[in-house]
DNA sequence: CAGTATCCACTAAGATACTG
DNA sequence: CAGTATCTTAGTGGATACTG
């Protein structure tokens, strides 16, 4: 969202996914909508702060949605958009990849 | 490389991808071999210092390969290794995604 | 519950100069 | 040509305490 001229496309996806926790965020939120709490417990080790902060570059972008009902105690549900499915979706292979080096990475003893 | 405990493998595959300038390497290494200088030209603004850090990582994550000449002046190529193209072909759906956003900002006037 | 505010630490990255 | 060394800075993220 800042660096702007990109030079590929992948150059604005990585851009956009880019923050330590954001692709958890993504992957959290395309088994469900949650609310704060439970995003916080899916996504073991992040503050609260950087919580707060990853979602409103995520909102801002787009890719996730904020409802936030006007109760008390307060309630605020997160989601992801259409553009954030299609996200995840092309996320997908990159995450399966991802795990195949995670099994290499077990066989060659890293772990 | 580091953080280890990968919660997903997108957060495995993330971690491989993640630095300022890897997936423009990658890209630019996916249509050709390339000498250190080639890369440069290649990735727009990217300091030699950082350059060199960034391909020495993708080495160590098996992503490209270094071919050292011993001739002078010296000469060094740099190509995708087949875990390298994988990654690469992994990462063609992100990138149209991408592309896709791209177009929709550039329609809705960020640009 | 769902944040905000503050302050601190770390690292990635940039500029520049130098070397085999 | 293909780096390395050094210094500096910006930005990201972490810990903790507080609030509507």
């Amino acid at each position: 969202m800042e660096k702007q001229p990109y030079v590929c496309g992948l150059d604005a996806a990585v851009d956009v996914i880019d923050g330590k926790w954001k692709v958890l965020i993504i992957w959290a939120l395309n088994h469900q909508r949650c609310r704060f709490g439970e995003l916080k417990r899916l996504v073991p080790g992040v503050s609260e702060k950087v919580l707060t902060q990853q979602l409103r570059e995520l909102a801002a972008d787009g890719i996730v949605h904020r409802e936030s009902y006007d109760v008390v105690p307060p309630k605020v549900e997160y989601s992801l958009t259409g553009l954030g499915e299609e996200l995840n979706t092309a996320l997908r292979p990159l995450g399966a990849w991802g795990k195949r080096r995670m099994a290499t990475l077990a066989e060659t003893g890293r772990g």
